[in-house]
DNA sequence: TTTTAATGTGTTTTT
DNA sequence: CACATTAAAA
């Protein structure tokens, strides 16, 4: 029976398919393959077929019989508000993911009424595999997805209600810091008196708490200095609106004055998520909360899940008290805990209660496990990071060897990005595959935003902020003077940078400069000319090489020896291309719009173009938002660095927590202040409670940590740690008790003598020739050794500047690199 | 006026 | 240490 609902529930709602379908059968190929670009086919085939035993073919019952009786309620509750705390490895993911499926296979709710909300692109990812797993192809239409990203999605639609126009730019904090540069310079406000990062860090607290410029202004009351603030703010705020640009606050922000000013469009949405779910509601800030409380004020089936032990997001505006709150909110919302931990060892757990019953602030719960007691946690006292590194990487090797774990079991976790240094080399050193998660975001690094600034030129050449930024970039010997006189007759004359620098003849100011910058004009057009001639991945790839940006970084490379690999990002970017071109495109008659913007608002979740500009464009509104792929690294073998709040939901056999010391973890920044000690000690639950098996715990004598040598005590959270749980390696030493005053120990010793040596050290060292294969010796096909990665195959060989861009394959693994720093010897 | 070299500065965590 | 801003040189 319940087959035969959910049957003519994807019917009725995919029946206007038929017409693609048809319309494919008149240009059908024997030859290859049923198109099938809604997974149709596929899914009639999955639930007609009784053969297939995957886990899309479990009825609903048999999905509540695998979950205990607290989760069990959860995943059954359907209509009204539902609060479920879910501790630390609770299986509070397989809640949300089983609810879903059960709320679609039992009650036939239709996927795209179901709104699905996390923070982070990760486990937003993992939440769409995993339902997808449970109720098949149909999970592609449920709207499941960041907060930002959704709210981005339905902000383009209703844009004009707030002032903005469907192509609004997302930008990241570096334009932020920009545009507020800009802002204090009209207004002139010198740097000196007031940093631009400090406004950057104020107007977003601001927003965070829906305080307006002119309420900012009123709370200023007379202090000098958040006055200026203030004016800054409103002139920003300004700005924004009028280039069409929203910053990640504006998101959250604008989404939650959209549903309060239009009640048309609230209502649209009253009736269309008619059943809504918030993963880590601790974490929200007010923007989400006021949203996310429209969102569910009709039909008020609104499930939150989240553990106020976990709340760690509160230098971003969350608050613990929402999710207090909730019974408030929704009196006689039905409440489940689950506080049984299925992920780690009772001395793991143990750990982390013992840990966390230190907050003052937090409602009381215990975790409990079933599980075996498992091994004592181990402590490490290294000397300094590099021995901690090196404790790392020979353990792994050691526990990779005798069958313990894989290399991708292992997680080694951080406090602050800036530890993952010493690791990363010692693991390269020991030949040990890894992945270094966060950080710099890929989408974040210099070429990578040079290189979308060309796009973002080429796709709108009103956009002053990318105009601004590769003006000069490879250098053209265009200065700031130039581009400060541009952008004055641009404001002047109310038009586009681009469009002065066009007619640049035209301006006596200009006249100097004007080759300059008509070179710079036939270059953009030279780039627009051919992009429907090619492939979006090859437009982007053409886009690199003619731009000249390549050249540059090779350029740089040589004189300065250059550590990472930046052409190697750039040739990521055409694989995230490729990527993006394949879930997007799709072929259309000519004459329909490039961008396929339908009426029907299912149909946003899935937005294609097919012409390149159209993907061009569809690419570039979300590319702020955009984090390194990596759905796709599942099945590959490697250990994960990141820090502990990316780490957050997810789960490790064995986890290798460095840096727990004073000053470090805890934060320096933590210490003087109760309440942000509470959020370190939650950071440090979320830590420990990541590790299934096995925890290692790891401190050093003496850090090198920002250029400095530290000497730091172990961190005051060991204390807190029965010590029959531990076992200690290394030397002994004391934690540091809580009332300490800690001084964070700083050799001012600036320009040492070491200092000098060192640097003097790296030159020479990237004089050394690298021996190995030249530019004119390696042809694709050849068969080369590389000391790291072992034997590969040469796939293709690409000249770029005097060096080659070679891509290898190492048993399945494509490597991108430069020749000449490469050091490849044929076999 | 732009490029280069020297000096200064800050450096949590994420979308 | 990495990066950004500032001062001197081209």
């Amino acid at each position: 029976m319940g087959h035969i609902k959910s049957v003519l529930g994807v019917i009725i709602e995919r029946s206007y398919f038929y017409g693609v379908i048809i319309l494919d059968y008149d240009n059908y190929d024997e030859s290859s393959s049923i198109t099938d670009p809604s997974g149709f086919f596929a899914e009639l085939e999955s639930i007609y077929s009784d053969t297939n035993s995957g886990e899309a073919d479990k009825s609903a019952d048999s999905l509540l019989a695998e979950l205990n009786a607290e989760q069990k309620a959860a995943v059954s509750h359907l209509d009204g508000p539902l609060l479920i705390l879910a501790g630390a490895g609770s299986g509070k993911t397989r809640v949300i993911t089983y609810r879903i499926a059960y709320m679609m296979k039992k009650h036939s709710v239709q996927p795209s009424s179901i709104l699905a909300i996390t923070f982070t692109n990760k486990a937003a990812n993992e939440m769409k595999e995993r339902i997808t797993a449970l109720v098949g192809d149909r999970a592609r239409y449920i709207w499941c997805g960041t907060f930002h990203s959704i709210f981005a999605r339905i902000l383009r639609r209703h844009a004009e209600l707030i002032g903005y126009s469907d192509n609004f730019t997302i930008v990241d904090t570096d334009d932020q810091v920009k545009l507020i540069k800009d802002s204090m310079k009209e207004l002139d406000i010198p740097e000196s008196k007031v940093k631009p990062k400090s406004v950057q860090y104020e107007i977003s607290s601001c927003k965070n708490h829906m305080i307006s410029p002119e309420e900012f202004k009123e709370d200023a009351a007379g202090d000098v200095y958040r006055l200026m603030v203030a004016k800054i703010y409103k002139r920003y705020s300004e700005k924004l609106v009028q280039n069409n640009i929203m910053d990640f606050d504006d998101i959250l922000l604008n989404m939650s004055i959209l549903l309060e000013n239009n009640p048309d469009v609230l209502d649209f949405y009253n009736d269309k998520f008619k059943y809504i779910m918030v993963d880590e509601y601790q974490d929200t800030n007010l923007p989400q909360y006021r949203a996310i409380m429209l969102l569910a004020s009709k039909h008020k089936n609104i499930c939150v899940v989240g553990d106020d032990d976990q709340s760690i997001y509160s230098f971003r505006g969350a608050d613990v008290r929402m999710i207090l709150n909730f019974e408030k909110d929704f009196p006689g919302c039905k409440v489940i805990k689950l506080e049984e931990n299925y992920r780690s060892t009772k001395t793991i757990l143990e750990a982390a209660n013992e840990v966390i019953a230190n907050n003052t602030k937090r409602k009381s719960k215990a975790l409990r496990t079933s599980g075996a007691q498992g091994d004592k946690i181990i402590v490490m006292n290294a000397d300094d990071q590099v021995g901690e590194a090196y404790f790392i990487a020979n353990t792994i090797k050691t526990m990779k060897q005798k069958g313990k774990f894989g290399y991708s079991d292992c997680a080694i976790l951080y406090r602050v990005n800036a530890l993952s240094r010493s690791v990363e080399s010692a693991l390269r050193e020991k030949g040990i595959p890894f992945k270094v998660y966060g950080g710099l975001r890929f989408y974040d690094r210099k070429e990578i935003k040079d290189i979308l600034a060309y796009l973002r030129l080429i796709n709108d050449s009103k956009d002053n902020l990318a105009f601004e930024r590769i003006i000069n970039v490879p250098k053209r010997s265009i200065g700031d003077t130039t581009v400060e006189k541009i952008r004055e007759i641009a404001i002047e004359e109310n038009r586009s940078m681009f469009d002065i620098c066009r007619d640049a003849a035209s301006y006596s100011e200009l006249s100097r400069v004007s080759a300059k910058l008509l070179y710079f004009v036939d270059l953009i057009d030279k780039l627009r000319a051919p992009i429907e001639e090619k492939s979006f991945r090859d437009y982007v790839e053409y886009v690199e090489n003619e731009s000249g940006i390549i050249e540059e970084i090779i350029a740089q490379r040589e004189k300065k020896g250059e550590v990472v690999d930046r052409v190697e990002n750039l040739k990521e970017l055409l694989t995230e291309a490729a990527e993006f071109e394949k879930n997007h495109r799709v072929e259309k008659d000519e004459d329909e719009l490039p961008v396929e913007i339908t009426d029907d608002l299912d149909e946003l979740e899935n937005r294609t173009a097919s012409t390149t500009s159209g993907l061009l464009t569809l690419y570039l509104e979300n590319a702020a938002l955009y984090t390194e792929g990596d759905s796709n690294d599942e099945s590959e073998d490697f250990v994960r660095l990141m820090s502990i709040h990316s780490a957050k939901g997810l789960e490790f056999g064995s986890v290798f927590l460095i840096g727990v010391e004073e000053s470090v973890f805890p934060s320096y920044r933590s210490i003087t202040s109760e309440e942000d000690l509470e959020e370190e000690r939650r950071l440090m639950y979320v830590a420990i409670t990541r590790a299934k098996k096995n925890l290692f715990v790891i401190m050093t004598r003496q850090r090198m940590l920002f250029g400095q040598t530290q000497y730091n005590m172990p961190s005051r959270f060991m204390r807190e740690i029965d010590p029959a749980l531990l076992y200690k390696m290394g030397a002994e030493r004391k934690p540091a008790k809580t009332d300490d005053a800690v001084v964070p120990m700083r050799e001012d010793a600036r320009k040492s003598i070491a200092n000098a040596l060192s640097s003097g050290f790296r030159k020479e060292a990237s004089k050394k020739p690298k021996e190995g294969l030249t530019p004119d010796q390696i042809k694709a096909g050849m068969e080369v050794k590389h000391d790291r990665f072992g034997i590969g195959k040469v796939l293709k060989v690409e000249p770029v500047g005097g060096d080659a861009l070679v891509t290898v394959d190492f048993d399945g693994m494509r490597k991108n690199m430069l020749l000449n720093s490469a050091g490849l010897k044929k076999v």
